[in-house]
DNA sequence: GGATTGAGTCT
DNA sequence: GGAGACTCAATCC
């Protein structure tokens, strides 16, 4: 190899080092290189290629995760390559308009912003509006300084304060996010060739094994508020031949978190099919099912969501605005009727401070450092990355296992449908009208045994002329 | 002009 | 003082 190389192309091959250094932050990726490092011989980026495998080949077996690459990951770079190029249908016509009555909203909220402080300044500068509000008006200010010592002005802050300027601010907070990030920058980011959008889906950013998506970012398109929601109208099949599937999976890192504990209650309260959240205040309330309140439910909720990133009484007391003692409370009776989990949590740290790592479901590692460090924070931390990334990571494992598979067939049905978006724990397929039945059936057994675990996977699917449809 | 900060969107 | 991302506008350097 060297040897063609170099006497029929003349070109000596570089020592790999040179390209992805020993170790940290001297690491170079190939996205790093300036043009004029990239070779234009293709006997170079062959030599180039051999050298990574002959360090990554040896890499992969020193940490078991050969399978997983071979079986997961490497499938999944030409899927992901696949859905790039087919990119997903944009409303145009339908932003330009919206972002006409986002404006017209915005002018209206601002202008009585204006009114109402008496002055007109940059509202988009939260230096000057934190200056306005709690120094010139004179509204008290209860929240914690920002870093750089300045009044913090984010909605955790104004949404306490009971003052028409506060609900103008936080209304033209929300209308100029969703125009600025969505609504203008969409249409701009359309291919003029397709006529599409085509993000980058991201394999090797997120520790736990979690895709990212960038250029645009289409894994965080709005969905709480009923102005955000609109945005997903304009996410549309290539032509009325064609409609959106949408397939998540159910609650899916509380199921992960069941099984990999092996929680008898928790196993249970999945395999009936209940409704988790309102099973889960009922033990931790000492409640019949019927008699759990909405208020309690949420509580529940909480706790089963905190659970997920190892949240303690301060946060939960934070996000539920209850006393810390509440929360102990809560949370004390929450491991009391569910011991598994907290066994289960207790070993995740455990498991990590021995092997200096953390595991997923296919044996995806995650180094953490830290976890034995003696600072505090920093090993708190760390801890809580050893409770987080077995759960999230192997909830990324399923999805990826399921893409795979239903990539696979359906290229070998020769389907003229297309997987276009994946969002965590939700696949989008361009789905053709007469293939709709059988992809809707193939997505859905392919997702639901993506894993077999001690528990059901369950996913609801809905279908639509846009993505808000198919939800 | 690039990097950082504060804010806000998603799972 | 809850996990993981990306983007935007203002501001800093």
């Amino acid at each position: 190899m060297d040897y063609l190389a170099e006497s029929y192309l003349g070109y000596r091959p570089k020592p790999i080092e040179s390209l992805i250094g020993k170790k940290g932050k001297d690491q170079k990726s190939m996205g790093d290189l300036e043009p004029s490092e990239v070779s234009d011989y293709a006997s170079e980026d062959a030599d180039i290629t051999l050298q990574l495998h002959n360090q990554f080949k040896p890499a992969l077996k020193e940490r078991s995760v050969e399978e997983l690459y071979k079986n997961v990951e490497a499938p999944l770079v030409a899927i992901l390559t696949d859905m790039e190029y087919q990119g997903v249908g944009l409303d145009v016509p339908f932003l330009e308009e919206y972002s006409i009555e986002l404006k017209s909203e915005a002018v209206q909220r601002r202008d009585s912003i204006y009114e109402q402080a008496g002055t007109e300044f940059n509202l988009n500068s939260p230096k000057q509006l934190g200056d306005i509000l709690f120094n010139q008006m004179g509204i008290e200010y209860k929240g914690k300084k920002t870093k750089t010592g300045q009044f913090s002005t984010s909605e955790d802050v104004l949404s306490k304060i009971d003052h028409a300027i506060v609900k103008d601010i936080l209304d033209y907070r929300e209308l100029t996010k969703l125009q600025s990030t969505y609504v203008d920058a969409l249409p701009r980011m359309v291919n003029p060739r397709t006529g599409r959008i085509h993000t980058s889906f991201r394999q090797a950013i997120v520790p736990t094994g979690r895709l990212s998506s960038d250029h645009p970012n289409l894994q965080n398109i709005p969905i709480r508020t009923e102005r955000g929601r609109r945005i997903r109208k304009a996410f549309v099949p290539p032509s009325d031949e064609y409609v959106l599937l949408a397939a998540d999976y159910s609650q899916v890192e509380l199921r992960i978190i069941a099984a990999l504990s092996g929680d008898e209650g928790m196993i249970q309260a999945f395999k009936d099919g209940l409704d988790i959240h309102r099973s889960t205040a009922a033990k931790v309330f000492g409640l019949e099912m019927d008699e759990v309140t909405s208020d309690l439910r949420r509580k529940a909720k909480a706790v089963n969501f905190g659970l997920a990133y190892g949240q303690g009484a301060f946060g939960l007391a934070q996000n539920l605005g209850i006393s810390r003692k509440e929360a102990k409370e809560i949370i004390d009776n929450y491991f009391e009727k569910y011991p598994g989990i907290k066994t289960y949590m207790d070993q995740s740290i455990a498991q990590a401070r021995e092997n200096g790592y953390s595991e997923t479901l296919l044996g995806r590692k995650r180094a953490l450092p830290d976890i034995n460090g003696r600072n505090n924070t920093v090993r708190a931390a760390a801890e809580r990355n050893a409770i987080n990334t077995p759960i999230q990571g192997s909830a990324a494992d399923i999805i990826k296992v399921a893409m795979v598979d239903i990539h696979k067939e359906m290229g070998q049905r020769q389907l003229r449908s297309k997987m276009t978006l994946q969002v965590h724990d939700e696949l989008v397929f361009d789905v053709h009208k007469d293939e709709l039945e059988e992809v809707r059936a193939l997505v859905t057994e392919r997702m639901t045994g993506a894993a077999d675990l001690a528990v059901p996977l369950v996913v609801e699917s809905g279908v639509g002329s846009d993505w808000l449809e198919a939800h």
